[in-house]
DNA sequence: ATTACTATACCGGCTGGCCGGTCTATAAAT
DNA sequence: ATTTATAGACCGGCCAGCCGGTATAGTAAT
């Protein structure tokens, strides 16, 4: 119960050190101030700064997976409306875990393997997006510019206002859309 | 001129120990060895860590930069043709300039700072993508699917063989060409 | 209800190793 | 001879993980 809530905590924390430092500035005792307890009681929920890494992706992919699978609808199945709900994915991000993206520069940074089910996700997403062969190009693009955009604003590389970045989400939900009719 | 051509050396080495180890695992002096030198060496080249990692990424700008204003042709202010440009400058890649886009990686992890002349590269361009407001977002979509795309791979997120690569990169040219012509 | 025991949560000092950067020495080239 | 290039020992700081300890709460037996 309380376990998991401190884990949460932890792994706010280790976000908002990495967003505010740099991946390569994450330290144990950084994080354990951050989320106010001592080095030992961080490595008491975390044994290791490799398991705090993974908790972090886990967690991540967690709460993407579910956004994914959200079968609501009935048109689940539909191409267009996964892409719908991948863009939504991507540009309703709340802060906390827009932050906690910050994990994938530092897992890759740390250890390769820390990234082996985050690409089972993506390469399993892929190719699902190339089900429909006609489709297949068209509604992978969608996908990647979606994720280009992220990937730009999590390096630091590009930061837009919410006026643009709405501009681009609705273009990109319209292309969506006229995927689904033809 | 000898200098040159040993800082080249020095910064594959640096680019080729990120991909094999990981951006956090960068060591000048695994540098030095990869690049069959020892740390002084290196430090006489390139006096710290941190101008190593400029170095990194001056030379990564530098070559886009380089593609992009190729005004070769006529059309150089055609925003069609500087799709292409972008596309292509995405796509073919060597594998030596490819590999040294792990420095991005690296970098972002070290000092945020660091990014910052390859964040104004990468926002004059979406600026000068959004000077035509009818063809803003689609133009903008296009380049931020040839990035999306280039950051799974440099992450690892995702790897395709070259056909998937070539089916994407063609899509990617025809939308451009059809944003040309309308 | 008091005692004994156990599990969970957290603390913080310590250490061994790693790494960036300095320094001195040496070699090659001009 | 001076500049350029390379070598490698060394230093000092930092950090991951270890460990011995404390505190609290629940459980159970007497």
């Amino acid at each position: 119960m309380k376990a998991e809530i401190t884990r949460a905590r932890i792994r706010v924390a280790a976000a908002t050190v990495i967003e505010r430092d740099g991946a390569g500035h994450l330290t144990l005792a950084k994080v354990a101030s951050e989320a106010g307890m001592s080095k030992g009681g961080l490595l008491y929920h975390y044994p290791s700064k490799h398991a705090l890494l993974e908790g972090l992706l886990d967690h991540l992919l967690e709460n993407r997976s579910a956004l994914l699978n959200e079968q609501g609808s009935e048109d689940s199945g539909n191409l267009a409306s996964l892409l719908n709900r991948l863009i939504d994915a991507d540009f309703d991000l709340p802060e906390d875990e827009r932050i906690m993206a910050q994990g994938l520069i530092a897992a890759s940074a740390e250890n390769a393997e820390l990234i082996g089910p985050a690409k089972h996700h993506v390469e399993a997403l892929f190719a699902k997006l190339g089900a429909s062969k006609a489709a297949a190009a068209p509604a992978r693009t969608i996908f990647l510019a979606s994720q280009g955009l992220q990937f730009l604003e999590l390096l630091g590389l590009l930061s837009l206002n919410t006026a643009e970045r709405r501009k681009i989400r609705r273009h990109l939900k319209t292309m969506a859309h006229e995927l689904g009719s033809c």
